[in-house]
RNA sequence: GGGGAUGUAGCUCAGUUGGCUAGAGUGCUUGACUGGCAGUCAAGAGGUCACGGGUUCGAAUCCCGUCUUCUCCA
């Protein structure tokens, strides 16, 4: 069975029992903290279960698409080595909301497999949770009883708390879970071992396929456990796993989700797969980490170098290491594996195709720029072998080629053992750990459960109509962090405040009591659906009623930005083309950025039509017209640009200005008016494809013309009134250059005039041409006349002094024979005579300077120089 | 968010404890030479030593701040 069937068998078996499909979330996470991707079935419905939104339909099945790099599930390390460990997998879900429960969940777990797929239930395995004395929870019977029906009860095993009991974090929803393993192995071997007892032993061959957790308990913060009014299911069956076992391979790698990037890898680096095993991972490791990379620029994260994009970062260039070393590739080659990805998964996941140039475009442009990382630290680390002594790296210089160079460990540890060298790896170790220490200690946070004020989960948004509301509060918790010191995290039961999201920042504002006393917000965000107020202090009395007030000012220059940005989505598309999509955006009070895919730089041209298409826009006063509550669809059709990697529910928000539509939760003017002017400050690359423009509106563009007006006029001032300053301002550039050169002719010119003086003034003295006088030139001046003079004469000793804005300066030149014979140094002299001037100096042996503070003391300094040649 | 590194001629980069007339290679201009692989030789132009402060007689160099780029950790 192919892997597209094997997908859509499963999405139409549930659909036939009333299941509403929807497609596959994002995988990067905007609004949750404590997690930065997508590693599971259930976590793009995680406000579901918490009871922060009520869920669209009380049935639904999926596809998602995980990714597990980072936190607690992190495989990365283990990608490659093993069959069945993946850093992008696909999950198969079902879900019930309140709806069905254990019976249906595991009579539907069972016909799936059994009859629409065939599996032969006598490789087949359940497990069900044998209960916990320390939760005070007993075995699941009734997950038992159902299997029974079904399966043969020596093939039902019972499982601790480990392995059966689900829990989505240290509270909240869980529940006890029954998973389903599948045997896979020859009879031979099935004949030695009983699968019974490899079931949970990290065998590739036995492995579980499917979990089905039923969730009926909530955990509180002291840990004890309640049951909850409505029960749910969450299910989630390993895609690829599932189609290992349909195709009747032993083998993630060697099912059609990864033979064509496997085949297409062997092409283009001429190795074969399956013939030795350093080679086999690496390829293991390509093929795996392409499709994380491809999807995560897909769904708009680029690779960057903080959070969730250097984590996309870190496995591309996992990828690239691996075939560097392992399959000799040293140019870029994954970007060429985009292709077939696209051609094998487009179809169930369209964004792929769409973007496939965007993908290929930054995954070669990455490539490129680790191979050059890769080349500096190749010959750092060449430097560090020859100075290395005896035959052990220092960890320290180890660790200071990947910290600062980021040069990979396992490849310098590579390198030394082909040259018989050994690598420190404790004193490496050590320093990893210091760092970590550190950071971990810049961004500790401790966070307090919540304190319920009133038990009111339905909080509303008020603020798209109104800056200003009466509210209570519904829970806090304190929160501490190193950087910000103690706040608190307030709830209302309404509010007013627009919670950061969509590329807009969060509002700020106040609460103020009865009394008049205020509590100032200083941020708002949303974290799994609720909107968090974030505060320095609590209000003096918690239960009462507030007037939450949002920060106008601030609230109106945000939204100009906010507007601006949607016309300059539409102006790009218009002028640039329809290939530029919206990559990012961020709108704050003071200025707005957009990142979109392009190809070239702006030209000039561009810019300016790109400016005054927005301006025209603002001049048409055009009004808004929002939509909320339509279905998605309906905005389709209106014409509404919807964004990839944005998770949008069934109904929508629209936001039209004229010909502009979007798909938007942000705030916005009321008339393109308000925005007064839009313009653009500047545009660059961010990455391969991606540009970004940055862009003023409103009060901001007002200040920018005052200042610029000022420093034009300032300017303008200092040139006499020119009428023309930028001319002006050239031919004085041209002029100072000309008179620059003409000084320093002039100068050398004197500096020979005074050399043919000096050399008659020149003494013998022991063989030595002496002199010591004081000249009226700048430091330059007595340096070019030393030089001019030690040109000619292979046994001078000269010093001069001169009076330069008060301070005195002393310059000696003793040729370089004398240097060599009479154990002269410069250096040395104005050292020891520059404490008549009161100052110091120094140089190399054959020409010194010194300076000092008492030009008085010039004479007596010069007079004592002839002590050094007697 | 935290740490480390980085910024010097069009490009690639040296520049030690503060004092080297700011350098090399390459590229550019000019001239001469030339049957040999990047032709040779000579002369020349080209610099806000990232930016802003500070210490000092003196800062490319030391200190503080800002920005750029790279990089590791979270």
């Amino acid at each position: 069975m192919k892997s597209q069937e094997v997908r859509s068998k499963f999405l139409s078996f549930f659909e036939d029992k009333k299941h509403t499909i929807v497609p596959s979330a994002p995988m990067v996470l905007k609004d949750d903290p404590t997690l930065m991707f997508v590693n599971s079935g259930m976590a793009p419905f995680k406000e579901y279960f918490l009871g922060n939104t009520a869920p669209k339909s009380n049935r639904i099945a999926d596809t998602q698409k995980c990714l597990r790099v980072s936190g607690k599930h992190n495989d990365l390390e283990e990608v490659g080595y093993d069959t069945y460990h993946h850093t992008l997998f696909e999950m198969l879900g079902n879900w019930s909301f309140g709806d069905y429960f254990k019976k249906e969940a595991i009579a539907w777990a069972w016909e799936l497999l059994t009859k629409v797929y065939g599996i032969d239930k006598d490789i087949l395995y359940v497990t069900v949770f044998e209960g916990d004395e320390d939760d005070g929870t007993k075995m699941d019977t009734e997950a038992y009883d159902f299997w029974k029906e079904y399966i043969a009860e020596d093939r039902i095993l019972k499982g601790n708390k480990k392995d059966n009991f689900w829990e989505m974090g240290d509270q909240g929803p869980c529940g006890p879970c029954s998973e389903i393993h599948v045997d896979i192995r020859s009879a031979e071997e099935k004949a030695k071992v009983s699968g019974k007892t490899l079931v949970n032993m990290d065998h590739p061959q036995v492995v579980e396929i499917w979990n089905l957790v039923f969730m009926q308990y909530n955990r509180k913060a002291s840990g004890v456990l309640e049951t909850l009014p409505n029960k749910h299911i969450d299910t989630g069956m390993g895609f690829e796993r599932l189609c290992m076992v349909l195709q009747g391979v032993q083998s993630n790698y060697d099912t059609d989700v990864f033979t064509p990037i496997i085949r297409e890898i062997e092409t283009i680096t001429n190795k074969d797969y399956a013939k030795d095993e350093k080679v086999d991972i690496a390829i293991r490791v390509i093929s795996d980490h392409v499709r994380a990379v491809a999807f995560s620029i897909a769904d708009g994260q680029l690779p960057s170098n903080t959070g969730a994009g250097y984590v996309i970062r870190r496995i591309l260039r996992r990828a690239v290491r691996y075939g560097f070393t392992f399959l000799d590739k040293k140019e870029p080659f994954i970007y060429r594996l985009v292709g077939v990805l696209c051609e094998s998964m487009g179809k169930a996941f369209p964004e792929l195709k769409v973007q496939k140039q965007l993908i290929e475009n930054v995954i070669k442009e990455e490539e490129q720029s680790f191979l050059r990382t890769l080349d500096q630290g190749l010959v750092l680390l060449n430097g560090i072998m020859k100075g290395a002594k005896g035959d052990v790296v220092s960890g320290e210089k180890a660790f200071e080629l990947y910290d600062t160079y980021g040069f990979p460990i396992d490849l310098t540890a590579l390198i030394l053992s082909e040259k018989g060298l050994k690598l420190d790896e404790k004193g490496f170790n050590a320093q990893l750990e210091k760092q970590k220490k550190r950071s971990r200690a810049a961004s500790e946070m401790s966070t307090d459960d919540w304190t319920n004020i009133v038990d009111d989960r339905e909080q509303e948004f008020i603020g798209y109509d109104t800056l200003e509301a009466q509210v209570k509060l519904t829970r806090y918790r304190k929160v501490s962090s190193k950087k910000d010191g103690d706040m608190y995290q307030i709830v209302f039961n309404l509010t007013p405040f627009y919670p950061e999201g969509g590329g807009q920042v969060g509002d700020k504002g106040y609460l103020q009591d009865a009394h008049g006393d205020v509590v100032y917000i200083i941020d708002t965000k949303k974290e799994s659906n609720v909107i968090i107020h974030y505060a320095k202090n609590l209000p003096k009395d918690i239960n009462g009623s507030f007037k939450a007030v949002v920060d106008a000012k601030q609230r109106h220059r945000t939204e100009c930005n906010h507007t601006a940005t949607h016309l300059l989505h539409q102006a790009l598309r218009e002028i640039l083309g329809t290939h530029v999509e919206q990559k990012g955006s961020a709108v704050h009070s003071k200025y707005l950025r957009f990142d979109f895919s392009h190809f070239s730089k702006l030209t000039v041209e561009e810019l300016r039509d790109v400016e005054n298409f927005v301006n025209r826009r603002i001049e048409g006063k055009l009004p808004l017209i929002e939509k909320r509550n339509i279905p998605k669809e309906e905005a389709i059709a209106e014409g509404a640009m919807s964004l990839f990697g944005e998770k949008y529910g069934d109904t929508v928000r629209s936001i039209r200005f004229g010909q502009s539509v979007e798909l938007c939760g942000g705030t916005h003017v009321s008339n393109t008016a308000d925005i007064w002017h839009f313009k653009i400050v500047s545009e660059g690359a961010v990455a391969s494809g991606i540009r970004r423009i940055e862009a003023i509106t409103s009060d901001a563009v007002k200040e920018f013309y005052h200042e610029n007006n000022r420093a034009y006029y300032d300017m303008r001032d200092l040139l006499n009134n020119a009428k023309e300053p930028v001319k002006a301002l050239k031919n004085l550039q041209e002029e100072n250059a000309s008179l620059k050169k003409q000084i320093e002719t002039l100068l050398k010119d004197k500096a020979k005039n005074i050399k043919a003086e000096l050399k008659n003034e020149l003494k013998e003295v022991n063989g030595v041409q002496f002199l010591a006088k004081k000249l009226d030139l700048d430091a330059g001046g007595l340096k070019d006349v030393a030089f001019e003079l030690g040109s000619q004469f292979d046994n001078l000793f000269v010093l001069f002094g001169t009076e330069q804005n008060g301070k005195a300066l002393l310059s000696c030149y003793i040729s370089k024979q004398l240097v060599a014979d009479k154990d002269l140094n410069a250096g040395q002299v104005v050292r020891e005579l520059g404490k008549y001037i009161q100052g110091g100096g120094g140089g190399q042996p054959f020409f010194a300077t010194a300076g000092g503070k008492n030009p008085a003391g010039i004479d007596e300094a010069l007079s004592k120089a002839k002590e050094y040649v007697v």
